[in-house]
DNA sequence: CCATCATATTGATGATTATCTATATGATTG
DNA sequence: CAATCATATAGATAATCATCAATATGATGG
């Protein structure tokens, strides 16, 4: 994936929150909501789709509720991207 | 180091492109300019001082120019810290 | 000290984006 | 099918940010 799509998609403190929350876990959008306190659901289904394009989670549907979670490959991969073409001299110390 | 700081920082297009020319490379501000081609002398040294301003280059002044260089202690630091917080299951396999 | 060169800062402007309210979509249940 | 619940989308607004031209700062050489 994209070093710039991935930066971007985590450049926002509510969605580091969000993926944090997701980081291991399968949440509904209302629990994400709840967890997070103070933003309205809108922004909160905003965010997770800023995460859905940029491939950081997995969904999933259920009955009338759709949960997401956290892509650790994804952000895994993007990671090693990144170490690639901005650390390249410290890989494998 | 933080992050969201270090997300922020990468974030943008330009600034990545500046990062991967100081990538294993001393280069001072005119110089960036001239790479990046297009992008005018205060643009270029606004993004070098957000970089520097989030530890990601490090800066010397030799005569009446500064030499930049991507910090790449600081790069592979912030991505163990993603993998850490958005991919702990991933970490050592 | 003055002129010059390299870089930084200021102030303005346009683009992007985070957020909200209101509303639409889509699934379930009676 | 109607009502309800969960989520998504639309449209508006405010904040953030990238960019540029103009100017300031700071070092060097005469």
């Amino acid at each position: 994936m994209n070093s710039l799509i991935f930066a971007k998609a985590m450049a926002d403190e509510t969605r580091q929150k969000i993926m944090s929350h997701l980081c291991c876990n399968w949440l509904c959008v209302s629990d994400v909501v709840e967890k997070l306190g103070g933003v309205s659901q809108p922004t909160v289904s905003h965010h997770l789709s800023v995460l859905r394009e940029a491939g950081l989670v997995h969904t999933r549907r259920e009955g009338k509720q759709i949960f997401y979670s956290l892509n650790q490959d994804a952000v895994a991969t993007c990671c090693g991207t990144l170490m690639q073409v901005f650390a390249p001299e410290k890989i494998g110390i």
